[in-house]
RNA sequence: GGUGACGUACCCAAGUGGCUAAGGGAGCGGUCUGCAAAACCGCGAUUCACCGGUUCAAAUCCGGUCGUCACCUCCA
């Protein structure tokens, strides 16, 4: 089966077709960097790197565009409380994403473009849109988007102007406007004095930018016009890239993006994890509880990413559990040495293969594309005895090639310097002599430093722990 | 009020018309071991929230009921 995706705008499955042979465009919605971002954001920040890196594995030719909203209402209140300028208050939670992201093994984007750098493409394109009377500016400078005038709107979300609940998005005075106006959104925000020193002269007038404008403007920038995947959370859709779409079509006529995916929201106790519920972990406090970053990662990936995932720490130690068992497994291989060939070997890393692949080009089905290296993993234990040392070579190439899209694997170091060799020799020496006293010490004193001993027919095995 | 998602074993989670309902975790039994740990092997849902209906055949389709969550305001 070739790779197909769920399109949120045909809310169907879709095969997937790129604009251009070969070449995937992917723009995906980055954080506002106004605070640490919590394990929720972060599920759809990994969704995203499985889609890019399994279309990477696909052998597609991939430009990925994220975003950072670097000023909003948000990030100019946490500046001004900070007594900061708004960049340097801006950059310290960037870095902090970008940690983030490295520490959970996330492909760094090919553009991380930022809204206040951006400012000169937004403006132009207000301006299209002022001059086709899509857009009005009102009493008070701020510009607005008018949603009547495009007649698509709400093909992404469903939510029809005559559906949408009163109550418009940034209205700075709701009175002088009717009904109807009141469901625009702003495109570009007139200056405030709550804005403190944040503003831009431009030929709008002295202001700043709405929030849906920045992600039309950047994404045509590095991406073009029309562009093949656009991501984000669930809650995103609406409003913000039902506005997008409104924004980039009436002004350049064109199609915007060819497929929307959506991931769904990580719940605590069947609850969306957010902010303002106080339910919300940091990778910070995770991993201050001693949660290795890959079992989070893990977590986070293997549950299909349109399930809304109920997040806790159980999860996580299941995760672990789980990726011990794949550890232990490319640990093991290390001690087959033999020069015999297992007949058929090939065909069963080539069943493995693709199962994988079938699952993942199926909308990213994860689950069961695991559960084909695990089946592998399982076959592999049960035929050991029968297996070379190429055969080994190559179920462990296997699990790398796996890895290019999972990124959760770790491959332990194989050499151990002297010293621990020295060790495992007494302790053997001891075990021999029967000095079981010493011989457990010693085992204990590895294991303090991370070394894991088994002793099988074959002899002492040994493993990193870490 | 409008829009949408979900309810599968003790936990996580695939399967959306038809072979014995994947896989992981936990548990139990076994193998190995000086012992332990780890690993490996085996076992585990006659049943898919509930009630009707369609069908030769349904967890899967249709109707209804119950329960949970989300969006419509910044939110991954």
């Amino acid at each position: 089966m070739g790779l197909s995706f769920y399109n949120t705008l045909s809310k169907s499955k879709e095969s997937f077709q790129s604009i251009e042979e070969g070449k995937i465009k992917v723009y995906t919605c980055g954080p506002t960097v106004y605070n640490y971002v919590h394990i929720g954001n972060l599920r759809t920040f990994l969704f995203e790197d499985l889609l890019i890196r399994y279309l990477k594995y696909l052998s597609y030719q991939v430009t990925h565009v994220m975003n950072l909203t670097d000023v909003d209402d948000k990030t100019i209140r946490g500046a001004k409380e900070k007594g900061q300028a708004l960049k340097e208050y801006t950059l310290f939670y960037s870095e902090a994403f970008f940690r983030d992201l490295k520490t959970l093994n996330a492909l760094p984007a090919d553009f991380y473009p930022a809204a206040t750098n951006h400012i000169k493409e937004m403006v132009d394109l207000i301006k299209i849109l002022l001059n086709k009377a899509i857009a009005y500016q009102t009493e008070d400078g701020s510009i607005y988007f008018s949603i009547r005038k495009f007649k698509d709107y709400g093909a992404l979300s469903g939510m029809k102007p005559d559906n949408l609940l009163d109550g418009a998005s940034g209205r700075v005075s709701n009175d002088e406007y009717s009904k109807e106006e009141m469901k625009d959104f702003v495109l570009w925000k007139a200056y405030d004095l709550e804005d403190g020193d944040v503003f831009w002269e431009t030929e709008l007038g002295k202001g700043r930018p709405g929030w849906h404008i920045e992600c039309s403007a950047m994404s045509m920038k590095y991406l073009g016009e029309s562009f093949d995947i656009h991501c984000g959370g669930i809650d995103n859709a609406f409003p913000h890239h039902e506005n997008e779409i409104a924004q980039s079509e009436a002004a350049t006529g064109k199609k915007f993006v060819h497929y929307w995916l959506h991931s769904a929201f990580l719940n605590v106790n069947s609850e969306k994890m957010a902010k303002s519920k106080k339910n919300f972990y940091t990778l910070k406090d995770l991993l201050e509880k001693d949660f290795a970053p890959m079992s989070i990662r893990y977590s986070l990936i293997t549950t299909h990413y349109r399930q809304p995932l109920n997040f806790s720490e159980e999860l996580i130690a299941q995760s672990d559990a789980a990726l011990k068992r794949v550890k232990e497994f490319v640990s093991s291989l290390k001690y087959i040495k033999t020069e015999k060939r297992f007949n058929g070997f090939e065909k069963i890393i080539q069943e493995a293969r693709e199962g994988f692949v079938s699952h993942m080009n199926d909308d990213l089905n994860i689950s069961p594309a695991m559960a084909s290296v695990f089946d592998f993993i399982r076959k592999v234990n049960g035929l050991k005895d029968e297996l070379g040392e190429k055969d080994a070579r190559q179920a462990l190439d296997f699990i790398g090639e796996i890895n290019q899209v999972v990124g959760v694997f770790q491959f332990e170091d194989e050499i151990l310097e002297e010293e621990i060799l020295n060790l495992i020799e007494e302790r053997n020496q001891a075990r021999r002599e029967k000095n079981f006293k010493k011989s457990d010490e010693i085992r204990e004193l590895l294991l303090a430093k991370g070394i894991l001993l088994k002793d099988t027919k074959e002899g002492t095995q040994w493993q990193k722990t870490s």
